[in-house]
DNA sequence: TATTTTATTGCAACATTGTTGCATTTATTG
DNA sequence: CAATAAATGCAACAATGTTGCAATAAAATA
């Protein structure tokens, strides 16, 4: 597994590994609380300057919502602080209220006239594969 | 010009007749604190409920941002608490920082294998067209 | 239109989240 | 392993979100 850490000269500590770690156990987007939850003991402003800190390496990148707080997700290695890569859909689940990033094999694009687009991002609701199944 | 808030049976009270009025006098989406700088006066915990009733009756919608408060707008008239029935895309010009409701002639579809997609949002960023005449 | 009913507003108070300076501790570098 | 650089945790504060409740204003009704 490669070092997200060193790859984007960041200090490896014990709390970033461990924040890391409970990225990597999940498929899904999490939100703060989520990460909260998932580490054993955490001091809140570090945490937060950690996620902040996780955002401007563009080693994780947010997924904002409206009406509740934002998710994060790890990035692909490709992605910088300045232009992230994502050649993905944001999906939020309507039921089990998950946030996944889906790789799709074209990306739509768009054409604005008059607007010169530089990034898109795309973000759909419904219903996720495994809530599907269940039904 | 159509009764917003009759529409939505709201009541009819000058303090949200006036927090109307800041949206009508922009053409873009506006931050909270853009809507404080454009009242006369305001309460901020009615500011607040204003916009949370506003949000929940369908007669703005909010454009949440990575990284930066949301922006709000005026919905279309079809728009519900339920459903918003958009077909325009969130621009967010890098030069002038303003998010503006793009009305867009075809919007782009979506096939996600084993997801069913229910709604779309799309966020695009970029120079919008009144910075481009800058140029 | 006067009165009743219902909804909104503003205050106080508190919860949550975001943020900074600074001393201490830990990681990295040579 | 020492020197340097960076991360952490504390205290303190700012900004934002939220509630109960009394006062006030709007809407519905007679």
């Amino acid at each position: 597994m490669r070092n997200l850490l060193k790859d984007k000269k960041l200090s490896e500590t014990p709390f970033r590994k461990e924040v890391l770690e409970v990225f990597g156990n999940y498929s899904n987007a999490i939100s703060m609380s989520v990460i909260e939850k998932g580490l054993k003991d955490y001091n809140r402003i570090t945490l937060y300057r950690t996620i902040k800190i996780f955002l401007e390496k563009g080693l994780i990148h947010e997924i904002a919502l409206s009406g509740e707080p934002s998710n994060y997700a790890l990035c692909d290695s490709t992605c910088s602080s300045e232009l992230h890569q994502h050649q993905h859909v944001h999906f939020k689940c309507t039921l089990c209220e998950t946030v996944t990033c889906v790789e799709v094999a074209e990306f739509p694009s768009l054409h604005l006239p008059n607007y010169q687009i530089e990034q898109l991002e795309i973000q759909a609701s419904g219903i996720c594969k495994v809530c599907l199944k269940k039904e």
